[in-house]
DNA sequence: TGTTAAATAGAACAAACGTTCGAGGTATAC
DNA sequence: GTATACCTCGAACGTTTGTTCTATTTAACA
């Protein structure tokens, strides 16, 4: 907030406060009034600053034809703090299972996004999420009916998290890639399951697990 | 969306979509355009009847001094599911570490929220989050660095994973909790380190664990 | 059919409103 | 001083706007 007179400030500042009080914009007397100014060619004078420096919209003769273009730090920041993230479906952490709509690849239509603090996320902009169904990853804290956030990728290091398309089983599953030459052995973090070791050609990695979000219990 | 005639409906929405538009209000002219109305007494006519519904609220003589209180479910649902949570601080995942203003309890002070859908949240509405400090839960998918929901307690079964209060130490730090007769052991998740042992009645539990969010790596 | 209430129509009024105009004020630079 | 740029003031004009009034149409019902 620069290039403005302390006056344009406070008209700009009760504009603001105006509209979110009566959820209209205010008059060119309204300003006069709230701001204590004598005349309502100066309101005038300074909207028009303020209309040049971009930070309203004024609508020529239209009763409160007003239009904030500036927002308060605060309330710009929190919206923009909030990415919604598309909820691609579902992902097996068990048996594998078809993935409804999956011909190696989840980008088609979205169940439903679930908002996420951009916090959590790092600049990447194409993370998607799954709800994992099953709990062959509990030890790695990954429970059925998580939802876990995923970036897409082509390849992944050892030992990492990976959501893999088995090419002959027409299935998909979240487990631990462990590549281990002509086989790769796909490991899930719960004891009471057999890892899956199948052809490395079999295998195509579809995306690396990036993050989880666990619903709280009751 | 009861008791309406379609007329005051598509009025309504009208309404609804030229606020959405303009960021000001319609004046009844404007609506009666928009619906196709011949007079603006009939204009007048409904836009009484939606008041009296408590659909919008009218400023007698104020120049488009409309409010509407009404809001499409998709809006207002999408709102309503987010929830600001409280981050109280940081605890420790590791050494055990005095946590900055802990006695006991961190309810005094919030260095920020972070906006949760409240899809992942129960309906808990006491649920707040710490910022991991070390790495002795990294088997349990907690890292450095990452956010975990926690629901106050005082009491805890065997496995869980809480937040304690070591009095003698006065630290608090994030383990599974292990109850062990006089002694309590608190077990971190993590090869390389050893449990803490001690007297049970050193232990005090402040929360259990409901809920991780790992920020995704870059 | 006639009766009654609800809805519509068009016109009009008074207030609210955006905008303009000319005159004055104040500060800084020359 | 004078010039200039920036701001203020009060009044006024013409339009927009909420509201009202009366007359007319439509629908429901007996």
């Amino acid at each position: 907030m620069d290039n403005l007179s302390s006056k344009q400030e406070q008209i700009l500042q009760f504009i603001c406060n105006f509209i979110e009080e009566n959820n209209y914009p205010p008059s060119v007397r309204d300003i006069r009034r709230g701001c204590n100014i004598s005349s309502t060619s100066v309101v005038d004078y300074n909207m028009r600053a303020l209309e040049n420096h971009g930070y309203i919209n004024r609508n020529k003769s239209v009763a409160r034809g007003l239009e904030l273009l500036w927002q308060k730090e605060e309330k710009r920041g929190k919206d923009e703090q909030i990415r919604e993230i598309p909820v691609l479906g579902q992902i097996a952490a068990g048996i594998p299972i078809d993935v409804p709509g999956s011909d190696s690849s989840w980008t088609q239509q979205t169940e439903e996004t679930i908002p996420i603090s951009s916090h959590m996320l790092g600049k990447s902009d194409d993370i998607f999420a799954l709800r994992v169904k099953g709990t062959s990853m509990i030890e790695d804290l990954i429970d059925d009916g998580d939802i876990i956030l995923l970036k897409p990728a082509k390849t992944a290091e050892k030992g990492q998290k990976v959501a893999v398309w088995l090419k002959d089983e027409e299935a998909t599953t979240l487990k631990r890639y462990y590549p281990e030459g002509e086989y790769t052995r796909l490991q899930p973090a719960n004891k009471t399951m057999e890892p899956i070791i199948t052809k490395s050609d079999n295998v195509e990695i579809q995306a690396i697990f990036v993050g989880s979000i666990r619903p709280p219990e009751e």
